[in-house]
RNA sequence: GUCCCCAUCGUCUAGCCUGGCCUAGGACACCACCCUUUCAAGGUGGCGACACGGGUUCGAAUCCCGUUGGGGACGCCA
């Protein structure tokens, strides 16, 4: 109604992208694992691509030896996979892309907008440190841009940017704005190292450029890196793409992200037992809104999502929220699928033996219970297991003397009951109860102690189910011994 | 240290651009009550914020300045 009657109508957007073929890249280093802030700028370049019917490159940039791996790309690829960021492109590696890096290298070397440079790490260190000494910002300070005398023997040269010396840098940020950086700022950065491989702020300005990248969406802190980039791509004579700069993600206690944190991998989540559509929703949900509405299916986020509504300010990820969307998220999932994610916790946990219900009729009863699948299989060990020792304030409370009368009343009628089913298993314990004269809770509760050893569980009924005839009987026998043997010590 | 950015409930946010509809709305969490065989789920209600100080204006959460706080960037890392 009220939110119905509102024009959706938005005035001339920023740039239009409907005629445009939208381009965006998800570009990391392979040197870790696809960590929450990662996944988040994934999530928001696949959205944007997706909303503007244009494409998602996958693009990584493996340039650092020292630390790239095999098993860093895999863990992206696996945690893109498992959230469902599927690329139309790629992945690319910057890596079989050397010689396109080299002929642009040639080319600023050419027209003098790029100098090899000599300078040691000593030389840097000392030069450096008597800046920093002086309360200055730490830059190059271009000495080698016109080294005269002859390089030195056996050193082998990095090459560095010629940024402009004076005037400014502008650009519209699609999330913050006009931004503005002084040349004087800047500094010339290495291009390629001695080794010809090129860096970072390189290497994506080029890719960007040749592989028609039409929207860098990236973190917050990259805004910086922008200005160096776009002097390069002036120096390149070529047309640079839109940049959206999005805000951090913070730990939940508003600092920054790190292996304090938990889980710093997207995978850890899946093995927490979250499902990945809950772990994009709050993702999405940080920097991001559409007014009040807190779930979205993937459809409504590709339909809802736009650049342009993301916030500026970092956002502290929150577990409880996530909790709670996983939490929606199980209550409405398949029970096939629920099922078997609820038996790889199970495997998980060692708790291997047959119950007397399937995964999925178990998911289905504890779908209600339960944040994570973790938890959920946990809270289910009773059907695996026999408990240890009996909760002590569930026992306390529940097996008492007054217990011993419905606990053996109940044991009688269940031993007699046809077919372990909810239905008769319900209208049992009724039975029970009426023919007492005594609350439900009298025999369910010392019941429900007596099969799962806590005073919680599912309906009394489901719980017998998930127990099983023989095991539930047991249970009641051994509950019903040791309510004997405590009046005996009183 | 230098430069840049950010600032609404504990957290995620709406509102801010285009001042008045804001005694600031929603959600998570928390508390209470209802429902109830327990635990959940569900329902109802409650607690709870415009960082601070100056301006501008008839009127400011919304515009301007400053302060404070937080974050980021200063590599032959990305």
């Amino acid at each position: 109604m009220a939110t119905g009657a509102s024009s959706d109508i938005r005035s001339a957007p920023l740039i239009s992208c409907g005629a445009m073929n939208v381009r965006t890249r998800f570009a990391p280093s392979p040197t870790g694992l696809l960590h929450v802030g990662g996944a988040r700028t994934a999530l928001f370049c696949w959205l944007f691509a997706r909303h503007h019917g244009g494409t998602f490159v996958l693009r990584i940039e493996d340039t650092d030896r020292e630390r790239s791996t095999q098993a860093s790309i895999d863990a992206i690829l696996d945690g893109l996979r498992w959230l469902g960021l599927d690329a139309d492109e790629g992945p690319w590696f910057q890596t079989d892309r050397l010689a396109i890096y080299q002929e642009y290298i040639e080319r600023l070397l050419c027209t003098g907008r790029a100098y090899r440079c000599w300078c040691t790490r000593e030389e840097l260190d000392a030069m450096r440190d008597a800046q920093r000494a002086r309360g200055e910002k730490p830059r190059y300070d271009g000495r080698c841009r016109h080294r005269t005398a002859a390089p030195p023997a056996g050193v082998e040269p990095v090459i560095r940017f010629a940024n402009p010396l004076d005037g400014a840098v502008v650009f519209n940020d699609l999330v913050r704005g006009t931004v503005s950086f002084d040349n004087r700022e800047l500094d010339d950065l290495v291009i390629a190292r001695a080794d010809g491989m090129p860096t970072y702020n390189f290497g994506v300005v080029i890719d960007d450029l040749d592989m028609d990248i039409t929207h860098v969406i990236r973190g917050d802190d990259h805004v910086m890196n922008t200005p160096r980039q776009l002097n390069i791509i002036a120096a390149l004579d070529a047309a640079p793409p839109h940049y959206a700069h999005v805000p951090m993600i913070l730990g939940a206690d508003g600092q920054r992200l790190s292996k304090r944190h938990g889980a710093v991998g997207v995978m850890q989540f899946r093995d927490d037992g979250y499902l990945p559509e809950a772990l994009l929703n709050q993702l999405v949900r940080l920097g991001w809104s559409h007014g009040d509405q807190e779930i979205f299916s993937r459809e409504e986020m590709v339909a809802k999502f736009d650049i342009e509504d993301v916030n500026r300010a970092p956002a502290a990820f929150d577990y409880d929220k996530l909790g709670w969307l996983n939490q929606h998220y199980i209550r409405q999932a398949d029970s096939e699928r629920l099922g078997a994610l609820l038996a790889e916790q199970i495997e998980r946990m060692g708790l291997g033996a047959p119950s007397a219900v399937s995964p999925s009729a178990l998911a289905d009863i504890q779908r209600d219970r339960a944040r994570t699948m973790a938890e959920m299989a946990d809270k289910s060990r009773f059907a695996f297991e026999e408990y240890g020792e009996f909760d002590e304030r569930a026992a306390k409370k529940h097996l008492r003397p007054v217990a011993l009368q419905p606990l053996e009343a109940i044991r009688e009628r269940l031993g007699a009951v046809a077919g372990w089913e909810p239905e008769p298993l319900h209208a049992a314990v009724n039975e029970c109860a009426a023919a007492l004269s005594v609350n439900l809770g009298k025999v369910a509760q010392p019941l429900r102690v007596a099969l799962t050893g806590t005073a919680a569980s599912p309906a009394i009924e489901l719980t017998l189910q998930m127990v099983g005839r023989e095991a539930s009987l047991s249970r009641i026998d051994r509950a019903i011994a040791y309510v004997r043997n405590r009046a005996d010590q009183s």
